[in-house]
DNA sequence: TGTACATCAGTGAACGCGCGTTCACTGATGTAC
DNA sequence: TGTACATCAGTGAACGCGCGTTCACTGATGTAC
């Protein structure tokens, strides 16, 4: 069969989704190709269509996730939602729960240094990006201070999220969530 | 061969601290038990004298390496050192750049949130516990007020370590590392 | 208009490889008689 | 004291399995003449 203009790309954004959703739940280790592609309603072999191996599949799924965050980030932004929101967003339990659809950050930086050059690249630039989004969406502070400010808050809730992900006792992961909200939201608004 | 007596103990702490180091290095899926067994001096097989399996390593690395972590903690607390010395081993480019001997939950804590219920009860204790000694080590504040405190630096901690690993750019990794120094010891000392 | 060929997303079997795990076996020492 | 057997940490080959990757092939549609 032939298929309709838009096809390739269509099929390709369905990888994309179904892969991006797999590494965050799982890890990019433990998941496989072939499960992918299965998730997504095709065989094995399709899979090299689409991308050159799948170093090159974590590398794009990186970027576009990260791009589409960053573009929340930046409506956000735009329609002046507090960063008080997106600190609340971020630690709560519905984002502890559903890793799949979280952020790509707090599921995969470890594994992330572990990989090659190219996808770091990737991960740093968007990272950059996302910090000095933040730093714009911060009110108290100098530009520089505001950029601090946001890296710090970056770092809290990404091992504040893992933490409250990894930890066995509701009570426990609940008290690391609420205490980082706390910390983040003093950080955005110390002057 | 018949071994000496504490020789199978021997072997089995040699494995113990060959695989803690591998999986720091390089996370637990990616690891494989012959690699281990290679650098312990051993063969494939031996593994299943000392273990029943690689969760069951899995457990006993991290019961082990954070053991001998709040130990550490404990010391430190006794013999009187400051918080704010922690919190800056904790985010030291050598801490950074030598992630086989550091902190199991920065390099680990993705992976676990993943692993079966006994790997994360395990991780859960350990983790309380050394929550609760950095509590202790900290002057400012009630008990309850101590421990909100250990929780937020400990995420920020784990966090921006992370985040400085992945991240592949010194300036921007430095800056990570350096703000969330600040941040920890501005929260142990606040009143 | 009809026919021959080109295109190309996707199929599905196969490749070599390393994984975690099993198991019959080894051989130096300890124990029993 | 000498001999036969038990013990057990470790060996190394083999198990089935799923991995990432390759490739000859399919077949519906587009294009050329």
């Amino acid at each position: 069969m032939r298929y309709e203009k838009g096809h390739k790309d269509e099929t390709r954004r369905h990888i994309l989704d179904v892969a991006s959703a797999q590494f965050r739940e799982s890890g990019i280790a433990a998941v496989g190709l072939a499960g992918i592609m299965s998730e997504a309603g095709l065989t094995n072999g399709a899979f090299y269509t689409h991308f050159a191996s799948k170093e090159d599949l974590v590398r794009e799924v990186l970027v576009d996730v990260l791009t589409r965050r960053q573009e929340r980030h930046k409506a956000n932004l735009e329609s002046g939602i507090a960063v008080e929101t997106v600190i609340r967003d971020y630690l709560s339990a519905r984002h502890r729960d559903r890793a799949d659809s979280g952020c790509p950050t707090a599921a995969l930086v470890a594994e992330i240094a572990r990989h090659p050059k190219a996808t770091r690249d990737a991960f740093t630039g968007k990272v950059s990006d996302i910090v000095g989004l933040m730093a714009e969406q911060i009110r108290q502070g100098t530009a520089d201070e505001r950029r601090r400010k946001a890296i710090t808050i970056y770092s809290t809730m990404v091992g504040a999220l893992q933490l409250a992900r990894a930890v066995n006792d509701k009570q426990l992961s609940d008290e690391i969530l609420e205490n980082a909200v706390d910390a983040a939201v003093t950080i955005a608004n110390a002057r």
